[in-house]
RNA sequence: GCUGAAGUGGUGGAAUUGGUAGACACGUUGGACUUAAAAUCCAAUGUCCAUUAGGACGUACGGGUUCAAGUCCCGUCUUCAGUACCA
């Protein structure tokens, strides 16, 4: 009887749906663990190989812990909202919940032909109205919130208002905008309505505020930053700006400090946490404000702006400051200029007459540039002088102010005080544009380059600072900077406030309109707002996001509904006072991350107790956060910080009760796509020149048309390498140009010829080898190209339909003459690579348990490797001789026979070694284990249940169809996944001698088997007087032996 | 550029604390079985030298520490990922 596995996969799997066996319950007297995958995104390209990697790895651990005796939490959901679905409908028109809808049921499928023990009926869908109801309830409480420092925690809006009422603000210590004007209990409760709400959305942790975007305007929209390339965007190439735009941000900046010491008590590798570290970035330094000189231009103008608006008081010599933040107040007397991003507000304000319009050319030409070229090209230089001068704290010196594009404008205060002799950028700049390099560095040269290091140093040229190391001069920096009103220390975060807004159509609609353009929120009993429908997907003509074609996109607020806009109070008559209540709503949708901030919540509710709240407080009390988590480590700034911060903050308000979403986090290495390559030759027509005039234009006729007719041809690898064009044209235009596969050319050349004197000088070349991808599914293992796939192909195969193959050999491929090698490159899975390799042919050829064993053989879970099916013979050859262990033609073989002392040796080295593995999340290593210990029984001809038994509950976490089908083959009724982890025994692996390795000079002779008791002396006394030690010695006397009982023996001399 | 990883036979990888480099597989070669193929089984397989015995070299590159280095230290190169609106 042979191993059927599909049959077997497909009864299993069947069984495990019928009886829920993965169900997990929220009452059990067993411990709990919660094991989860990061949701996909189910794209239209179906599920590749790659994904299931971390969803085979997380899987053994969750069957692997139900052996151990836990309640194991395993769902699975989806991250069903965003762009790529968007750009589909775009491009065809159909509504993105029906293509993802379509995309899910095929992941679905998908999933389940792989086996694994996800509890379904906890899936999430981010974009199910149900869902996305409680992300709106989110953002809902993120505004209702503010962040107080004296607490540091966030707190509801209402203890704002009420000190605001009794107290003013002068006291609060909030994390809130910077622009805060203070006010007294009087004023506040005198202020109007819509006061109040302006002022309090500078603290509210979610808040409105321009923020610079990639603005295409050919495209009416906003890209993401690797949606550009080159500076233009990706999809037609449009040009791109920077440009400042109203969206909703997010006060993550807040938690910057809890963000970072959380990561303390969280199991994620060093280097994860290491990310996160430098995302929040942390420095301590000075900020330190610099006056601006005044010019009577300058003056002039801000006289003028005094009298427009003369609300605001400046100090009457310099109202205008620039202020920077420094992690070197120490090289304070090294400022020798300053420099400003070109955005920087004050840039117009105090750029001269004279510098005008070279000022405004470089902002113009920074607006094209994105912000990772910026920070990336460090080589060129560039940057323009405003014609102002800023004036140091201490010694009054005027200092030139420029603008340059490697000072960000979202970066700190988007300006720096250039020290040039510290700091090499300064440097750079300084140099290239010929300001000076003050040196205040004691004994340093800075005549090549500048000096960053802050130890080892003095500081000399600075006044009060002379003589002073990095740290004293700092705190005395700070010190005198405090003393004179221009400075203070302070503690800067790189990490910024995050944007909230997407000016797209599939995601969340936020639950908010606006009244005299302030955001009202609407209230939880009304929600989900669910997505209006629009007749296209793309931006509206003057540049709105999609939901500004929806023709239903207003609040009526008398029946808390979503209305027509045409009803809208603002539709109906602009200057109308009489306001009917019926409010225009929100036309951004939320990012990607909104939904998955939050999701691990919702897997802890039962489907079914989902209505009243995101998750019970029972279910949030039992199942606490993941206790392990497996994903990608791309993921390590965007989704695993913003989910950290989401959770801080449910906790402040009190809606979960832990600080941390995931206790332990494993990053899974990317699985990357073996691309193949086609080689085409370029056929090109030329002329040798004309003979007579008039002949040119005739030629270039001629010449299109023989190119016209032209074949395709295509080499096989061998054939394209190694020749440089020259000699590959000549060796081509020998064997085949001339030959015959172009003959039909030919013969239209001559024909041509004939009437035609002025084409004698025509010429056919090779002029160019072209690499191709061709997709991977029409390769085999050997590389070999399969051309009748290929010609045949849906979508390509008209372009190689007539075209001419020559194979490995040089010959033109007729039939079974010769074959066609591809040229393969190991480059990331992606579907316009077309080396996606998809799980489907592998379950149907080899099963699923040969598949997820593969997975794991492929190597480290963590490391990224490429993706080649050669190797699955392996894996699927050892479940046959695993099959073949316990099954023969005559039935099961299983019987009671006595385990010998062997067979107990290689179960329980077996046991050992896989608890270890799995334990250490190796799960490779385990693979072979269990193809060494299968090789190991059969060889022993091992028959034993006592042996064979245990052995299947190992491989059941790897291989859970086959040992379910075994399982019940020996007698049992149950799922093995009730089965007990088998129990180590060390007795078993107890050893009475060792084959020492006998080294001389730390490389290995020969080995000898001597017992594990001997002592070292009487080890050298042995090993000296071997033949071979003598031999080896050939009469030296050796200077040392080093024995190191039980390991090695070496011998020095 | 910055930050984080990785680099071992023809290929994927193993070597868990510094102690026999290449486990386990794939591939390749040879053999058995078969009319033949597939499947299965057996043997060899890091490179070079040598008939054998055996020897030399060998974990990206260049140094160093050590009785002993794939593993520790210093420097260099290459590849991959992230870099704030891909998910």
């Amino acid at each position: 009887m042979s191993y059927h596995f599909n049959e077997i996969e497909a009864k299993w799997q069947k069984y495990w749906a019928d009886n829920k066996t993965f169900k997990a319950s929220n009452t059990s007297d067993k411990p709990k663990y919660y094991v989860l995958d990061m949701f996909p995104y189910p794209s239209g390209a179906g599920l590749h190989v790659g994904h299931p990697l971390g969803y085979i790895a997380s899987d053994i651990y969750a069957r692997y812990k139900r052996h151990k005796g836990f309640n194991v939490l395993h769902p699975q959901g989806y991250d069903s909202f965003g762009l790529p679905a968007e750009q589909y409908a775009i491009q065809t028109g159909q509504h993105p919940a029906v293509t993802t809808e379509t995309n899910i049921k095929t992941y679905r499928r998908q999933l389940d032909q792989i086996g694994f023990s996800f509890d379904w009926s906890r899936e999430v869908r981010t974009s199910n109205p149900e869902y996305y109801k409680w992300t709106q309830w989110i953002f809902i409480q993120l505004f209702e919130s503010w962040y107080n420092n004296d607490t540091n925690q966030a707190e509801s809006i209402d203890t704002l208002i009420s000190k605001f009422s009794s107290e003013g603000n002068a006291n609060i210590n909030a994390d809130c905008d910077d622009d805060i004007t203070i006010f007294s209990s009087e004023e506040w409760n005198n202020f109007a309505s819509e006061a109040h709400q302006n002022i309090l959305l500078k603290y509210r942790l979610t808040y409105l505020a321009e923020t610079e975007v990639n603005w295409c305007p050919a495209l009416g929209t906003v890209l993401a930053n690797d949606e550009i390339v080159n500076g233009v965007s990706e999809r037609g190439g449009h040009p791109v700006m920077r440009k400042k735009m109203t969206q909703w941000s997010m006060r993550i900046s807040a938690y910057a400090e809890r963000l970072l010491q959380g990561l303390d008590t969280i199991d994620w590798t060093d280097s994860l946490k290491e990310s996160q570290r430098n995302w929040i970035g942390k420095s301590v330094g000075a900020s330190v404000t610099f006056n601006v000189k005044m010019t009577s231009e300058m003056l002039k103008q801000v006289q003028h702006d005094e009298t427009q608006r003369h609300s605001e008081l400046v100090s009457e010599s310099h109202p205008h400051k620039i202020e920077v933040f420094t992690t070197r107040p120490d090289t304070i007397f090294g400022v020798s200029f300053m420099t400003l991003a070109p955005e920087h507000e004050l840039v117009s304000k105090i750029t001269t007459a004279d510098q005008k319009a070279e000022v405004e050319a470089y902002i113009t030409a920074t607006a094209k540039r994105s912000e990772r070229d910026r920070m990336a090209d460090v080589k060129t230089i560039s940057g323009a002088f405003t014609g102002a001068y800023a004036e140091h704290p201490f010694t009054k010196e005027p200092l030139p102010i420029w603008i340059g594009d490697y000072v960000l404008a979202g970066y700190g205060t988007g300006a720096v005080m250039s020290v040039p002799c510290g700091d090499q950028r300064d440097y750079d700049f300084a140099t290239h544009f010929n300001i000076s390099i003050p040196n205040i560095f004691e004994g340093v040269d800075i005549s090549e380059e500048a000096y960053g290091a802050k130890d080892n140093v003095k500081i000399a040229n600075s006044d009060f600072l002379n003589g002073m190391n990095y740290k004293k001069a700092t705190k005395r920096a700070i010190y005198e900077l405090e003393q004179i009103g221009q400075g203070e220390g302070k503690t800067n975060y790189r990490l910024r406030d995050a944007v909230f807004s997407r000016q797209r159509y599939w995601g969340e609609p936020f639950p908010v309109y606006y009244v005299n353009g302030m955001p009202q929120m609407i209230d939880k009993e009304h929600l989900p707002i669910r997505l209006p429908e629009v007749e296209k997907y793309l931006p509206t003509e003057e540049g709105e996001p999609p939901l500004g074609r929806a023709t239903h996109w207003s609040w009526d607020t008398n029946i808390n509904s979503v209305v027509s806009n045409e009803l809208c109070h603002s539709a109906l008559d602009a200057e109308s006072t009489n306001d009917n209540g019926i409010y225009p709503l929100e036309l951004n949708t939320m990012p990607g991350w909104a939904g998955s901030s939050w999701y691990f919540f919702r897997y802890m509710e039962d489907a079914a107790n989902r209505g009243e709240a995101f998750a019970s407080e029972d279910a949030l009390n039992y199942w606490e956060n993941v206790d392990l988590y497996i994903g990608g480590s791309e993921h390590a700034t965007g989704h695993l910080l913003y989910s950290r911060f989401w959770v801080k903050f449910m906790k402040d308000r009190g809606f979960v009760n832990v600080d941390e979403p995931f206790k332990k986090l494993i990053n899974q290495g990317m699985i990357l796509g073996t691309s193949a390559f086609v080689y085409r030759v370029k056929l090109s027509v030329s002329s040798l020149g004309s003979y007579q005039p008039g002949d040119n234009e005739k030629q270039e006729k001629y010449i299109e048309e023989i190119s016209s007719i032209l074949p395709s041809i295509y080499v096989s690898e061998n054939i394209s390498k190694g020749k440089s064009l020259i000699e590959f044209d000549e060796f081509f235009k020998e064997k085949y140009i001339n030959e015959y596969k172009t003959k039909e050319v030919l013969e239209k050349i001559e024909l041509l010829k004939k009437n035609d004197s002025s084409l004698l000088g025509i010429n056919i070349h090779a002029s160019n080898i072209n690499k191709l991808h061709v997709k991977v599914q029409y390769v085999n293992a050997s590389d070999e190209l399969d051309l009748e796939g290929l010609k045949n192909d849906g979508e390509f195969g008209e372009d190689f339909k007539d075209a001419i193959f020559i194979g490995e050999n040089g010959e033109i491929i007729e039939s079974d003459n010769d074959v066609y090698k591809v040229g393969r490159e190991v480059e990331k899975m992606s579907k316009s690579k077309y080396n996606v390799v998809n799980p489907d042919a592998i379950c149907e050829q080899y099963g699923a348990d040969s598949l997820r064993l593969y997975e794991m053989f492929l190597g480290p879970l963590e490391q990224a490797k490429p993706w080649n099916t050669a190797g699955i013979t392996g894996v699927h050859g050892f479940l046959k001789k695993l099959w073949k262990l316990y099954v023969d033609d005559n039935g099961l073989k299983v019987n009671d026979a006595e385990p010998t002392a062997d067979n107990l040796k290689t179960l329980h080295k077996t046991i050992k070694k896989v608890e270890e593995d799995i334990e250490n999340f190796s799960f490779n290593t385990s693979v072979s284990t269990f193809m060494i210990a299968s090789n190991e029984f059969t060889a022993q001809k091992c028959t034993s249940k006592a042996i064979l038994e245990p052995f299947l509950v190992l491989l059941s976490p790897y291989a859970p169809h086959i040992a379910e089908e075994l399982w019940n083959r020996l007698g049992h009724d149950e799922s093995i996944s009730t089965a007990t982890f088998p129990k180590f025994e060390e007795k078993y692996l107890v050893e009475s001698s060792k084959n020492y390795p006998i080294s001389f000079n730390g490389k290995m002779r020969f080995t000898l088997e001597l017992p594990m008791d001997m002592s070292k002396e009487d080890i050298e006394k042995t090993v000296m007087a071997h033949e071979k030690t003598i031999a080896q010695l050939d009469g030296r006397t050796p200077k040392k032996v080093i024995i190191v009982p039980g390991k090695i023996v070496n011998i020095v001399g």
